[in-house]
DNA sequence: TAGATATCTTCGTTTACTTCA
DNA sequence: CTTGAAGTAAACGAAGATATC
């Protein structure tokens, strides 16, 4: 569905010059003008990665012409990194002429030609380090900082789908154990009406015999002649065939309240 | 070594935009 | 055709972690 959305996505040609926000005089992005960090995650100074390549001028959006929204024409305007590096580019790193006055935060849709670059690199990887971040933007005609964004925005879906099947898995495992639980104590009610009914009791002989320690009230089963249980508890008593081998019905469901 | 600075990340939220009844 | 609700994605801001100077 979202996918499907997102290769719907239109081809916008957006302005991304603004005025700086009152708010924010004194931003991040501003920090990002002096320095940034190579591979290693070191910092390279004189060096702003927000601000688009000079190179990057060239335009790409004739594969996606037509295909623009109504609403397009529009200019990102908020923003803390943007308000500064952002000044007179738009997103496919034209220098623009239209100085907009309106402060109104604007969002651009991404490309079906964008998007589908960015979801193959986040295959690949889905963090980048500065290096590739400045080259897939350089690629994307995108601001470094959009492409931040996005795979920030990526990584969170990606989280959230995947809590999503978690979720999944674990409701449909907590089914599977109350249907067990469910059987489990229907069979101990079986074997205690077949207690109750001495003739069929004294013809039988004990299939095993159980072990019951006083103090868990759990029942093991001996093997090699030795079961675990009376090993670890020493007060464990030998029960009859017919002792509850099932917690008490309370126990059973204690696991399933919430 | 401690503090300042810068950048990264996640998380929660806001907001522009799209879709659909 | 218009409208409003709901959904989605881009963007933002705060906080914490980490690295460098």
């Amino acid at each position: 569905m979202m996918v499907e959305k997102e290769d719907l996505a239109l081809s916008l040609s957006l302005n991304f010059f603004h005025k700086p926000h009152p708010l924010n005089l004194i931003s991040s992005s501003d920090r990002n003008s002096h320095t940034c960090r190579n591979e290693d995650g070191r910092f390279l100074r004189g060096f702003d990665v927000n601000r688009l390549p000079s190179t990057v001028i060239e335009h790409e959006e004739e594969e996606e012409t037509g295909v623009s929204s109504p609403n397009s024409t529009v200019s990102s305007v908020s923003g803390k990194r943007s308000e500064r590096e952002d000044h007179d580019v738009d997103n496919r790193g034209n220098i623009s002429d239209d100085e907009d006055a309106e402060t109104a935060r604007k969002k651009l849709r991404l490309s079906k030609n964008q998007s589908a670059i960015l979801e193959e690199t986040f295959k690949q990887h889905n963090t980048l380090n500065p290096k590739q971040k400045l080259a897939l933007a350089k690629q994307l005609g995108l601001r470094p900082r959009q492409v931040e964004v996005w795979f920030q925005n990526r990584r969170a879906r990606t989280k959230l789908k995947q809590t999503e099947v978690d979720c999944e898995v674990l409701k449909r495992c907590c089914e599977n154990l109350t249907d067990e639980n469910r059987r489990l104590h229907k069979e101990v009610q079986e074997l205690r009406a077949l207690k109750l009914s001495p003739q069929f009791y004294m013809q039988m002989t004990p299939p095993t015999t159980l072990t019951m320690c006083p103090s868990c009230e759990r029942v093991g089963v001996p093997s090699n002649g030795v079961d675990a249980i009376s090993q670890a508890h020493p007060r464990a008593v030998h029960m009859g065939p017919w002792a509850s081998a099932a917690p008490p019905a309370h126990r059973m469901f204690d696991v399933f309240r919430q």
